[in-house]
RNA sequence: AGCGGGGUAGGGCAGCCAGGAGUGCCCGGAGGGCUCAUAACCCUCAGGUCGGUGGUUCAAAUCCACUCCCCGCUACCA
């Protein structure tokens, strides 16, 4: 078979990797796993262009080694891709002197056999100091920066030229007409439009400015310049050169994929190269655009600068790799902020899809004891889940990942609908196995959504086909026909990514006081609820507690307990509450905090001072304070009304306060 | 200045190429329901003269012309 052969631009290793490395990365290999599931033999190539001058005189700044320099910043590189799990098949370096630089010069023999190479004088601006080519935008006031005190000098090269002259009435045919299918459609045309003035490129450099680079097969006085040495790799890492037998599995290559900034080299020079050799072109250049931040490039002066190995070590490669990919429109520039990164975790992935999954899981488990025997034939959730399936397939082929993401949002909230109406935690009372067949189709469900998400999400799918008890999914596994399983055992995986309130170094955010519980009632609407009246030293406030299961109201009444007062009433079945009793959670008890402190008394870290400013639920949420030792602690900070301590009752360690 | 991208509900987007009731997605707001699930899930409602003007058309967010505003690029760099 054939191998579907995907490959990215190759990076330019002077520096770290940045944003956009890491997107078209993970571009690339959600493509290539996408492709996978769908039966195909896929290889995947990346790698990194280590010529030219920048790379030298980085080199040479630092006082080091070109190759000792090149392997450890490739090492970086090589490194983000193994945590951003980047399933690529080979990693091509075109410093690697045994298969590339052959396989390149022989690229370069056979377009001068085509007669497309030949000498011609070029003449540029020639900084002495930095023994290289300005353009004029770079001098200041006609001197180099960095030299000032020495003089631009005109300097004439010889240097040899490719005739893409020649091709660009051919090239822009075989684009025209989607033989080299260029999208999306307004690069095309951005690409058609320079064709219609292409001029010959210039090819090589004099090893005398250039000193690192591939020699000119037959000119030792000359080095290729970067066409030939680096847009080759595309070929090299596939045996061109080498082996042609093994070369015609992988050749043409199924898609490339680049960023805008360097479309012409890949649909104008690359092609007409590969003409000019004899070498049929390859199907698709796939073009994305730039990943900005707050709206413009990041740069280290705006201070907007985002790091893909932070980003890995905060939210995970899942959802760095989820955010990336949902972050860039099919045409034009994507945006990426942490804000949206938290937003979409805890509603997407945690709320919708992560929670359709684990209630799913969760609900066979403890009441079917992991097994069914039966789905529920509802046709219309079949075929309405079955269509987007089939639009998402669409979605991947044509690398629309935005698009993927919403439909694969739309079948888990399908999912949750329909578990929704179904009311299984009730109607399993009434009738056994109708919530059987039910919770049979959604696990159904469950599976396509763990087979949809594997190419983004390699991870979370891995976690998922465990816990269904599955193995190596595939895209044809996308059906109902799962009516007879075992499952494994339900974990939560996507979880919630708390916005940290900043606990400031002098404003504690919330306002507790110690409290006397005055009276006790129960609510007359609600089974779980208590209705208190409370004291909390100048005024009197009704809270609603749900502790009619943990305490009964005689143990209730006159108890010292201690209550948040700064948090935004709230109606609860139709009762306010004006305020929260705090009581630890361990997942089995509850229990109260109390304190001895006369009612009022401001509960406080130590040195910290109050705040009356009103806190929605929310905010209040993701305050954690935790027990330890019978004590509170929030952000490890001991809380303490006044001189007296706060104690939880009935709670262990690490319970959650709320 | 040139080239490119954009202006659609409070915020972020899709829809435009192949015109057909402002349709859709995520967040946010208001109200309600539910308790299996990670305070999660479900439902209802509010909110828009689709940047403006003019044209083509039976019909324009969508096509054409003009115009206003925002942003990016303008490096022999992958």
């Amino acid at each position: 078979m054939k191998k579907f052969y995907i490959t990215t631009a190759i990076a330019y290793p002077n520096s770290r990797p940045h944003l956009g490395h890491a997107l078209e990365i993970t571009q690339a290999d959600a493509a290539a796993r996408f492709y996978k599931l769908s039966g195909k033999d896929v290889f995947l190539q990346t790698g990194t262009d280590e010529h030219g001058l920048k790379n030298w005189q980085t080199a040479k700044k630092a006082g080091k080694d070109i190759m000792g320099f090149l392997d450890e910043n490739v090492s970086v590189f090589r490194d983000l891709f193994a945590r951003l799990k980047i399933s690529y098949d080979n990693f091509l370096r075109t410093s690697d002197k045994e298969i590339h630089y052959p396989a390149a010069q022989e690229l370069w023999n056979k377009l001068v056999k085509s007669g497309d190479i030949y000498k011609r004088k070029y003449s540029g601006l020639y900084c002495t100091g930095c023994e290289a080519f300005k353009t004029e935008k770079e001098l200041e006031n006609g001197r180099c920066p960095n030299h000032s005190t020495r003089k631009i000098e005109t300097v004439e090269e010889e240097n040899y030229f490719f005739r893409l002259s020649k091709y660009r009435d051919k090239v822009s045919e075989i684009i025209e007409r989607d033989e080299y299918k260029v999208v999306p459609q307004s690069r095309k045309n951005e690409i058609l439009s320079f064709l219609k003035i292409a001029e010959d490129i210039s090819f090589s450099r004099p090893k005398a400015t250039l000193p690192w680079g591939i020699p000119v097969p037959g000119d030792d006085k000359q080095v290729m310049y970067v066409w030939c040495d680096a847009l080759s790799n595309y070929i090299t890492g596939v045996y061109y050169g080498r082996d042609n037998k093994k070369f015609k599995e992988f050749w043409p290559a199924d898609m490339h994929m680049i960023g805008k900034d360097i479309l012409r080299f890949h649909a104008a020079f690359w092609p007409a190269m590969l003409i000019s050799a004899g070498i049929p072109l390859p199907k698709r250049l796939f073009v994305h655009g730039f990943i900005l931040s707050e709206g413009t490039k990041m740069s280290k002066s705006t201070g907007n600068v985002i790091e893909p190995f932070e980003q890995i070590e905060k939210y995970g490669p899942d959802a760095f790799r989820y955010c990336l990919l949902q972050s860039m429109p099919m045409d034009g520039d994507g945006e990426y902020s942490e804000k949206s990164v938290k937003e979409r975790i805890n509603t997407e992935l945690v709320a919708n899809i992560g929670n359709f999954c684990y209630r799913v899981l969760s609900f066979l488990a403890s009441r079917y004891d992991s097994k069914f025997s039966k789905i529920d034939d509802d046709k219309k959730i079949i075929s309405e889940i079955l269509d987007i399936a089939g639009a998402i397939k669409l979605d991947y082929d044509s690398l629309n990942f935005r698009n993927a993401i919403q439909n694969i949002l739309r079948i888990s909230s399908i999912g949750n609908k329909y578990f929704q109406d179904n009311e299984p935690w009730k109607l399993i009372n009434a009738d056994r196995e109708k919530t059987e067949k039910v919770i049979g189709t959604c696990i159904n469900i469950v599976k396509i959504l763990t087979i949809t998400l594997k190419p983004m999400m390699p991870d979370f799918s891995a976690g998922m086909e465990s816990q269904l008890g599955l193995k190596d999914l595939r895209w044809k596994d996308i059906n109902f026909e799962l009516k007879k399983h075992k499952i494994g055992k339900p974990a939560i995986i996507f979880h919630k990514c708390e916005e940290s309130i900043a606990v400031s170094a002098k404003e504690f955010p919330l306002n507790i006081k110690a409290a006397r519980i005055d009276s006790v009632k129960e609510h007359p609407n609600a089974e779980k609820l208590y209705v208190l009246d409370v004291d909390i030293g100048k005024e009197k406030r009704q809270i609603v507690a749900g502790l009619r299961e943990h305490y009964s109201a005689e143990e209730l009444k006159g108890k010292k307990i201690v209550v948040v007062c700064n948090l935004k009433h709230a109606k609860l079945r139709g009762i306010e509450s004006q305020g929260m009793l705090l009581a630890g959670d361990d997942g089995k008890s509850i229990g109260l905090l109390t304190t001895k402190a006369i009612p009022g008394t401001a509960v406080l870290p130590d040195g910290l001072t109050g705040n009356e400013k009103e806190i929605s639920f929310d905010d209040f949420m993701n305050i954690q304070i935790i027990i330890k030792d019978r004590k509170p602690y929030a952000d490890g900070m001991l809380l303490k009304a006044g001189k007296e301590e706060v104690l939880a009752e009935r709670v262990k360690d690490g319970a959650r306060v709320r």
